[in-house]
DNA sequence: ATAATAGTGTCTATTAGACACTATGCG
DNA sequence: CGCATAGTGTCTAATAGACACTATTAT
């Protein structure tokens, strides 16, 4: 019931006469995929990095330490407003896939005393990210490897957070179609295999290009790209050979385990 | 970052300088699958509904409405110890399948002020409700077809939360073996299939057994219950002919649109 | 020619999906 | 016998999965 107990002398609720949160912030995972072309004499795929943003702190508590982006929910507005205008205040980055995933309650998680958290995760393609840091120069804003982050001393909980996010992303990555949150819009086989790779190491398909092409149960994700004309649009910005443009299509589908 | 802004002055936080929530609620919305026999002459499969448990509040605001089981967090516990103790305190179950799901956090959403809520979901079996049900005779607390919980005028954005489990739990009945919290340990694939049918209307599968049972990519989650001599447990509670009875493994499949 | 990616041919075992059919046991 | 559930036979088309093979083209 959502109703305080032990008020029974009165028909009116009045908070000031409980012990109530100090803060209820939003905490945002923001995903990027680098890619740095490799120094070959041919073409080639670029390496790929899955990659967090962390913002150093500057005040007490944790004074210097790495931390998630986030902030502090104002009374008239939602958690994921609160969450949409942190990330943009902090990172410029608007408009994007994000996506509430868990609070985190656990009694002296914040030394500045009862702080209801609220995480959310973000993907984001990596040129709204370099473009918008290169335009301010904020040196107190870095992207990490994801392995990397995760070795550092973080602020608060934000390890656990972090860990948290990664394994849901990985889990949307293979049962949704968010793939697309870090791919142009139209792309080739292999980059999407590399996308799924950098997200989810022990993903492996042999035959991808089969499956995601010929399967009946799984070609109605993507479509080929076509121009004006009809015509198949093709690729040969990672090899000689020109490789065909896919694209999302707007399906999303039903999975089970009953199949 | 997980501090308030606006504080250049001092080196310390203090909760005292902003408007904080007035609470942090959880809400609980607890389901279960209510069986009755069928009166017709042979053995028969029961008629199973599914149910969700609300409440009939006492107070302001929303006095007389019904609403969702739950309460306010206290300092010393999580939003999770909190939801297990108000579904304990308020139902008698404990040690149940109890999961996050949702905040809601839209301004105004609580007359008695700024509150957050959080809101889990549970399957219960119904033999472990009836008996509590019984034994209190709380004639404020019943169960509600979910259809018709739908329809009341429920207590603050109760009809909101309610109708976000009832997807998520359809969700999670395909894609995960929820289903074995409705389920006696051994069970029928009948029985199976009749309540993920309950949860899911739209589900559908001819040749169920023959995919449950045969289908090397599904056939992991389920096995063939056995007595101490190893000889296959039948059952014939529903039909004349015995019908082979089965448990869920402990394998969790991993689902994946890109197969 | 070679590197690096893109894509095809071909084979086998397994699966999906349909639908009709048999099995059980009791009132 | 007929009801209500349990389960099998049999067929076809589709699929998975493996692996070797060919294709493209700038350098």
């Amino acid at each position: 019931m959502d109703a305080a107990t032990g008020d029974e002398n009165t028909s009116r609720y009045s908070a000031a006469r409980y012990r109530t949160p100090d803060g209820a912030p939003a905490d945002i995972v923001i995903f990027t995929i680098a890619s740095s072309t490799r120094n070959s004499a041919k073409k080639s795929l670029p390496l790929r990095e899955l990659q967090v943003m962390l913002v150093e702190r500057k005040k007490w508590p944790y004074e210097g330490s790495w931390a998630l982006p986030g902030g502090f929910c104002n009374e008239n507005e939602s958690i994921y407003e609160c969450a949409m205008r942190e990330l943009e205040e902090e990172t410029g980055v608007g408009g994007i896939h994000l996506e509430y995933f868990n609070v985190y309650s656990e009694p002296g998680r914040d030394p500045r005393g009862w702080m209801i958290s609220h995480a959310f995760f973000a993907l984001v393609n990596e040129t709204r990210l370099t473009n918008r840091r290169a335009a301010d120069d904020a040196s107190d804003v870095r992207l990490f490897p994801a392995a990397e982050a995760l070795e550092l001393p973080l602020a608060f909980d934000h390890r656990l957070i972090l860990e948290d996010a990664l394994e849901r992303v990985r889990e949307k990555m293979l049962t949704t179609t968010i793939a697309r949150q870090f791919l142009p819009e139209e792309f080739t086989i292999s980059e999407l295999y590399q996308v799924i790779e950098t997200v989810v190491p022990e993903f492996e398909e042999k035959n991808f290009i089969r499956k995601i092409t010929s399967t009946q149960s799984r070609k109605g994700i993507l479509e080929e790209a076509r121009d004006g004309s009809g015509e198949r649009k093709m690729s040969n910005r990672y090899s000689q050979r020109f490789a065909q443009l896919y694209r999302f299509t707007d399906f999303q589908p039903k999975l089970s385990i009953y199949s």
